[in-house]
DNA sequence: ACCTGAACACCGTTCAAGT
DNA sequence: ACCTGAACACCGTTCAAGT
């Protein structure tokens, strides 16, 4: 705003910023190293910026640091290693799932929409759903959504083993459903060529040693993937009445 | 057998055998390198071998030549790479489930047992369930499995399109279960510890915002791992069972 | 308290070269 | 046809050292 090349101005005009000797900035704080001080959720975010554009197998401790402009040791003052940054991302994204005020009269309702959502967020960040199998993403985030589901369950008059062992089959299914989306776009980086190939190396099974898959062949093929979601989810739920009954006649 | 050492034998006598001269065998037959010629076979055994032992993390293209006394480099000869060789053993571990005579009369126990099967299959080899999280192991033996379990469907007169996809929840279903059995006993090398650290967890939890949560958690952690597997398979049957009605009366 | 560089002990994969 | 050694471009993690 302030002008310097106005006419009091003594000797030379000069436009030009004058420039600061070399010395006075490292190397590379310019445009790589933000100059917030390297917090764990600004290496969350890193994280799932890596994940983002480059995919699970590409996320690296380096690969992370070098997201932030810092060396990798760096981070490792505020996370313990890359197990725990993974199970940070992943509490991260469980976040973003909503939960709505439990109402016992749309229970079932609210479960499809919740696993739906699960779904979505676990969508918007590619390569999390495959990091989240076989881990147990004991966050903050996690125990909200846990106490979420037990208090609609509770609410709903569900019987409580089969609504606290239920918990975990829907989690299961959502997760691995993300996944087969994931590898249908992006991580093995074919679209949906996969499924060509495979319903054209089924078409080249002899039919005499494989008649019921041969013959079932477009079945397994069918359906959009929402739709195929959409029937376990629903698959699952009337199992979760049956097995809920059942538990009451007890 | 032959003695060496016989009185008619001139000269001094001998008891030791003959060193050969070292050029004869190359530094590293002796015990490492197998004199047989390295086949895909070999390598998928001893890739589960160091997968018993070391589990999937552990599994690298060096360690599986080394089992084998061989070069890394070696191993991309009869292997397109990493990728692939995990599919083959993939393939491998599916061949050991039993695919009984498909008895149309009890289907629902047949399957039962198949799931029952599955899981054994995967815990005499540990790694393996994880690793099959996302990967669609299109090898021989999975052809075999899906072609057992579409004919006994079709002969037990269930709908199609129900039954095609059923097939997909279930192996989700067996080998998650397969995946969490990994993690409990071996993987993360704490036996059941796990449980009780969770469990001890949550009873520090607020009760006032967890209330739904801590009020279940005995609900939550309770039964045996069997208990759960068998829970959730009678879940996942009932459930197919409501679905194969709903299709029908369509 | 927080971050660094350098090092350690590994990776998967390629490739010219050997037999 | 099959296997090798050496190299390339990476890993996760540790640790003494700096500020």
């Amino acid at each position: 705003m302030q002008r310097t090349d106005s006419p009091e101005t003594p000797g030379p005009p000069n436009r030009e910023p004058i420039p600061e000797p070399p010395w006075w900035s490292s190397p590379r704080d310019a445009a790589e190293r933000s100059r917030t001080p390297l917090t764990r959720d600004a290496i969350v975010e890193a994280a799932l910026a890596v994940l983002g554009r480059e995919g699970l197998d590409a996320l690296s401790m380096r690969q992370v640091a070098a997201e932030l402009g810092v060396g990798a040791a760096s981070l490792y003052w505020h996370v313990s290693g890359k197990e725990h940054l993974l199970t940070l991302v992943l509490d991260r994204v469980i976040g973003e799932i909503p939960r709505p005020e439990p109402d016992p009269t749309r229970w079932q309702e609210q479960i499809r929409q919740f696993a739906r959502d699960t779904r979505t967020a676990f969508q918007r960040y590619r390569g999390v759903a495959r990091a989240s199998m076989g881990r147990v993403p004991v966050g903050p985030n996690f125990l909200l959504v846990v106490e979420w589901q037990l208090s609609l369950f509770e609410q709903a008059g569900l019987p409580k083993r089969p609504a606290a062992w239920f918990g975990d089959l829907l989690a299961l299914y959502v997760a691995a459903h993300a996944l087969e989306d994931d590898v249908r776009a992006g991580e093995t980086d074919d679209p949906g060529e996969i499924a060509a190939m495979l319903e054209s190396y089924f078409a080249t099974l002899p039919p005499e040693r494989f008649p019921a898959l041969t013959a079932s062949a477009p079945n397994l093929m069918a359906g959009s993937p929402d739709d195929r979601f959409e029937f376990g989810l629903e698959l699952i739920l009337r199992g979760l009445e049956a097995m809920a009954e059942r538990e009451r006649a007890t």
